[in-house]
DNA sequence: AACGCTACTGGCACGCCGTGCGAGTGTCAA
DNA sequence: TTGACACTCGCACGGCGTGCCAGTAGCGTT
């Protein structure tokens, strides 16, 4: 409802750095290709892979001359951030409950940053501030105040929310981006996972070995836990402001 | 433009006082000294300034000499993650409710974490399976065991906890170790986030802008919103629990 | 047509990086 | 004395990000 695709871009902000005038059309190379391509490249190969001469490449140009277009590779990694895995579609149901469109928000992230799973751990070292990752945060907060969630509950609730969900992915993509996993499918990876953990000594790590041959294929399910958790922080959080009389 | 090799010491003057002649301590490099330079040399200047050649500079030793002791700098790095960051007391009181002794699990954790916060983004790459962490994880699970949780709720409760844990450090923690945050303290860089925030353009960007004026400071301290969704989890956990007859 | 301006391209080189290789050294048991 | 082993490290390879600067191509003006 209040947001469009990543096309439209809302605002300008001083410190997001703007793509350069292009006055006639030609060929020249242009900053969106060149995140396009970056965006691609990272998806393919990881971010080992992924290197400016390698990008370079890839488009068919030097790879100095990806530096008229781009300041740094760290910007151009807060491009590919903000443009790869915020990609986020916010046109949900106004008419549903504040719980359901929240949770809604929360797997649409999700999914985005599995869509790019070799982006997530990129938010362990970087804020992002850029148009796509602004309109999410501001949904996100309007749909908490929508809820209820004013002043300082607003801000937590959104503090913990968001903790959450990167959180969550991040935790859940590690086997995909991790440095020895190249070439294995995920459920080799998972297979040789629960192979460390049955393979442990029980009598020392008795709850670790029975971790898994206790759960059901359904709490192993890949998004189980998260469902869980969000669920469970979703109930607190209602209790919460019940409590407080702000339901 | 070589030294001569034809005889005696190839790479040494012999006659002159060599600079690493300690007499007493020959005690040869172990790999226990290598990760410790490496934590401490990973706290002091972050993953970007951490290099095999810098470490061994550390320890006074060639750069290549580390290999023997060591695979490669991920398997160092591996290591590392769990010297460094897991290094939490479990010593708790078993006597206390469920509930506080994994709320104190799990702030000692993440207290680990900040301690050593450059170490934090790792774990978006790598699932760590070394000693310190088997033992945290299999303590966390005999408190949820002793809580209640079994079968499949243990494992989501557990999933959906380590997410949220892990996934607050890493997010607290971003400006720390992000790219341009060299020499910047905590507070400049906290104060240089609200100034973009607040000069967002208010119409495109209601409550963002409005976000922090609105919240007072008990929500903007540090550990604020961590606790806020840590209970609010808690709360919904202890509401399944009841509700499925477990407690 | 000529000129200069601006937008772009990319080769070169510097100083980093991880790390395989193999030659060196010190220690100790036989 | 010999030889095996534990350990150290210089050298070199290929790759990285990127500053510098000499190029080129297309345009507006004269």
């Amino acid at each position: 409802m209040s947001g469009s695709r990543s096309d439209g871009k809302p605002g300008r902000l001083g410190w997001w750095p703007e793509v350069r005038d292009r006055s006639g059309d030609k060929q020249p190379l242009t900053r969106d290709q060149i995140v396009a391509a970056a965006i691609k490249l990272i998806d393919a190969e990881g971010l080992e892979g992924f290197s400016m001469r390698r990008l370079g490449q890839e488009l068919g140009a030097g790879a100095t001359t990806l530096y008229w277009h781009v300041k740094d590779k760290d910007q151009l990694i807060d491009l590919v951030l903000d443009e790869g895995a915020l990609d986020v579609r916010l046109d949900d149901d106004a008419a549903a409950p504040w719980r359901d469109r929240l949770a809604g928000l929360a797997r649409e992230i999700r999914a985005g940053l599995k869509r790019h799973h070799h982006l997530a751990p990129l938010y362990g070292s970087r804020i992002p501030a850029g148009p796509n990752t602004l309109r999410v945060m501001e949904h996100w907060l309007a749909l908490l105040r929508a809820g209820g969630f004013d002043g300082d509950k607003l801000m937590l609730a959104f503090g913990s929310l968001t903790n959450y969900v990167i959180g969550s992915v991040i935790m859940d993509n590690r086997a995909l981006s991790g440095p020895e996993t190249e070439g294995k499918s995920l459920e080799e990876l998972r297979a040789m996972y629960v192979a460390i953990l049955a393979s442990l000594p029980a009598d020392v790590y008795p709850n670790l070995v029975r971790l898994i041959p206790e759960a059901g294929s359904a709490a192993i399910a890949e998004d189980a836990d998260f469902e869980y958790g969000l669920q469970r922080m979703l109930d607190g959080m209602e209790a919460d402001l019940i409590r407080s009389g702000r339901a």
